[in-house]
DNA sequence: GTCTATAGAAGGATAGAC
DNA sequence: GTCTATCCTTCTATAGAC
């Protein structure tokens, strides 16, 4: 587990080569992309990534756990700084789709290439997922509760503003006309909307 | 192109070579799929795929143009079929969600392994994608015209309605709990609610 | 910690017999 | 139209010099 400051510690070249593999598999895919592109794009020697990562999946795995950490990090931190459910609501869906458009080479490796990882690094990864999911479940649960959001199917209804914010990454691209900002407003409406939200 | 009649007329390899090919790339991913996997699927050796397709791609292509043409043609028919721009939304949209459960391997073909077209197949396949989205942005424009919808960016609430829907084909799997039932109706009410539908 | 060189394996596609 | 055999390329990963 590298923690930032542990990154530092391991110097310029392993966090180089961390971003030159995201852009690639998020270019690319995981499996079109070769380790010597990776190498290349950092300006390494083909078998200089290997003094830094065991293996090819082991960079993929270091960069979609970062890529989950920062999302759940940034989904915590919006849930907290909110007032009420419909505040966190908006700030959870409309911040994710925004992380996912800024992001996007980050997102699609965070959604897209999941399979690609080895069955531990699966693993590891489905428990960041999981605190993510349940996020957006506990804003839903406490919205009903109060009786802001009129929602029969928690769990099915979280799944689908999810679905809303992660497609961003499919689709986005740094030439698409729809700014981060407005994409961020839209699917903040949206998702009140999804819950049936008072108006 | 390939009709119906012209699969049935180019003989039973060709159409198992695509249904294995689409089971592959569905469970492997494109890139992670061999010719030599294809041809063992489909009961041939390696060599007896390139009697039917001339490489890997076009393959993909085949596959690909197909589920593109066949989600193309039920968004047609379920448009067609419904008597108001609400029942019209209920119907694409819970008819799209289920379709990406019950055919989730060709969903993911269709979503996600677009990028690994050549260039000449993907424009081809992008004309498919048009159409597509037509569908829905009418239904929209027409129910807004109508009154009966609150949309303000009828495009953008159109990609969020797919996204909900093709989403679908990423967490899906055959041991999901949720059934294509259940989906379809979920995805049918969540459409009308994203639309400001009245209720 | 970085390089050059290369091992060793696998994959896409073809040749040619049947 | 299918097979066996195989070419040729490309890829991941390692060996060993500096």
């Amino acid at each position: 587990m590298l923690t930032p400051s542990e990154m530092a510690e391991a110097g310029d070249t392993t966090l180089r080569l961390m971003m030159a593999a995201a852009d690639a598999f998020a270019e690319l895919g995981y499996h079109a992309t070769t380790t010597r592109d990776i190498a290349s794009r950092a300006g390494l020697s083909p078998a200089g990534v290997y003094v830094h990562f065991s293996s090819k999946e082991a960079l993929l795995f270091e960069v979609s756990r970062l890529g989950h950490q920062t999302a759940r990090d940034l989904l915590h931190r919006l849930a907290e700084s909110a007032a009420s459910p419909s505040e966190a609501l908006r700030a959870l869906i409309g911040g994710f789709a925004r992380w996912h458009a800024e992001h996007y080479q980050l997102g699609r490796i965070v959604q897209f290439e999941f399979r690609n990882l080895s069955q531990e690094h699966r693993a590891e990864v489905r428990g960041l997922r999981r605190e993510i999911d349940t996020v957006v479940a506990e804003v839903l649960a406490e919205g009903v509760r109060r009786g802001d959001f009129v929602v029969d199917d928690i769990r099915g209804t979280a799944l689908a503003l999810m679905s809303m914010a992660v497609d961003v990454a499919r689709w986005y691209t740094p030439d698409t006309r729809r700014t981060p900002d407005a994409i961020e407003a839209t699917y903040a409406d949206l998702a009140l909307r999804l819950v049936g939200a008072a108006r």
